[in-house]
DNA sequence: AGAGTGACTCATA
DNA sequence: CTATGAGCCACTC
């Protein structure tokens, strides 16, 4: 058995590292990877470390719609980093799932 | 052990 | 559209 503790974040650090350029995963979809139910705990993960190492900026809600409280500088830091990755946004605050949502690992 | 918190999601009104 | 309640589960105190 393998130490659980803050292994969620491991799980999630993974996942989220997974996630290709120009790809966007949904909270859910990381809670199911990780093994979980819980969207919030995915974002709490994310937002407890903030670990530049880990495009946290390619996790979004499930319309797409970025988080009103990133960590780095608000969702406008996300949107940009995003951006600058080649994903289309259709909205101030919302991506283009229909085009970046992230298939099935 | 219990209460509070949270970058979510879903249902209802 | 907003607001509220519930479900969810790990963390902190």
């Amino acid at each position: 058995m393998l130490k659980r503790r803050s292994n969620f974040f491991t799980r999630v650090y993974k996942i989220v590292e997974k996630i290709p350029r120009g790809k966007v995963a949904t909270y859910g979809q990381v809670a199911a990877l990780v093994g979980s139910r819980d969207a919030r705990k995915v974002g709490w993960a994310l937002h407890a470390n903030t670990s530049t190492k880990i495009p946290c900026h390619r996790v979004v809600n499930k319309e797409g719609m970025v988080a009103e409280n990133f960590a780095f500088d608000g969702w406008r830091e996300q949107k940009a980093r995003l951006v600058s990755e080649g994903v289309k946004f259709i909205s101030e605050k919302q991506v283009d799932l229909a085009i970046h949502r992230l298939q099935v690992l």
